[in-house]
DNA sequence: TTTTCATATGTCTACTTTTACATATATAAT
DNA sequence: ATTATATATGTAAAAGTAGACATATGAAAA
């Protein structure tokens, strides 16, 4: 059980999923990629963590539905009363601007205007994540409270949605500055 | 060479530097340990991108500094053109924050304020570097501009600040968020 | 009708990263 | 005197990750 194990059961226990869903869904919480996923799901069902059905379906390949279980709820629910490590930053933009001094002018303005780029269409991503859980939560008739199942990821969405406008925001300031008298 | 030899190439156009020196200094920007780093550093020593000289010390164990040569100023120069990757993110406080609903209050407040707490000590030491970099800049009489070596390196630290500071707005919102009728 | 795309599940290899092991010098504190 | 800490450099094994390989269904487009 590493880390993107218990990342898994945290989206099962929320929803049923197959495991192209949990690979499509974890996208904006963690980088990961469907060759780790499927390997710690048949890992995890042998361990009685989780468990699937199959679901035919006419209109698309058969898939795995894979659902928690207790034991796997009481897993999550150990592992989510640990403190959460740092986060692991690796941004390659963090090297390209150290050495910016070796770039010409257009070549670091790209830089900048890229990533501000990527940022905007996450933001984007995100926005539509945000009503979706608004959806869900009036559905459920939930409220913003801790219970709620949609309340934790309303604050996860609205922490990316803040950490891609200040990634925004920085890479705005840092075209200005790059181009001074002008 | 991977990213992160590039990465260690970008630090050390800037300044010579050893293993251990680097192993510190590249922490803000890109996680990486000192058994990662002194393999790379023989590596591309042997390629011809970085050279050293033995500095013997007397106050402490004598060390490695290495410099870039011109080879490696060549293959950083060409790197640096490159387009930036998106950032790699892993953050537990996402699982965490995701499986919320399973907290008790006393625990989802403390994953909160200790990711806070960490923000803000992170925060104290970029503003110690942005200190130092424009004590640096003064000293070589650099101007804020794309020639000269300190200013990628103040884009960046101020990048970071502006990463911890959203971070430490939204561990604060959230506390907020989850304490109500108060 | 063939191709392309989205869905769906898996494996394998090479590479990267983490953690522990290993050693050594010099200073500062107990 | 001993212990702890910061500096300094390395290795090895285990774990995790990325990218390619592999296959298959069904819908839509060319």
């Amino acid at each position: 059980m590493n880390t993107l194990s218990y990342g898994l059961l945290a989206l099962l226990s929320a929803n049923s999923l197959s495991g192209y869903e949990l690979t499509q869904n974890i996208k904006p919480l963690w980088r990961a990629g469907h060759s780790q996923i499927y390997p710690l799901l048949m890992s995890m069902e042998q361990q009685g963590y989780i468990s699937y059905q199959l679901i035919e379906q006419s209109d698309k390949p058969d898939k795995k539905e894979y659902s928690i279980t207790e034991a796997g709820l009481e897993q999550l629910r150990n592992w989510v009363e640990t403190p959460a490590e740092p986060p692991v930053l690796r941004d390659e933009l963090h090297f390209k601007l150290y050495s910016l001094w070796l770039s010409k002018p257009e070549e670091a303005k790209e830089l900048l205007q890229k990533r501000a780029e990527f940022c905007k269409s996450e933001l984007e991503r995100y926005k539509v994540l945000l009503k979706a859980n608004e959806v869900l939560r009036d559905e459920r008739g939930e409220t913003r409270e801790l219970k709620a199942t949609t309340f934790g990821r309303y604050l996860l969405i609205r922490k990316r949605v803040l950490d891609m406008e200040s990634s925004i925001q920085f890479c705005e300031w840092a075209l200005e500055e790059l181009e001074p008298a002008k």
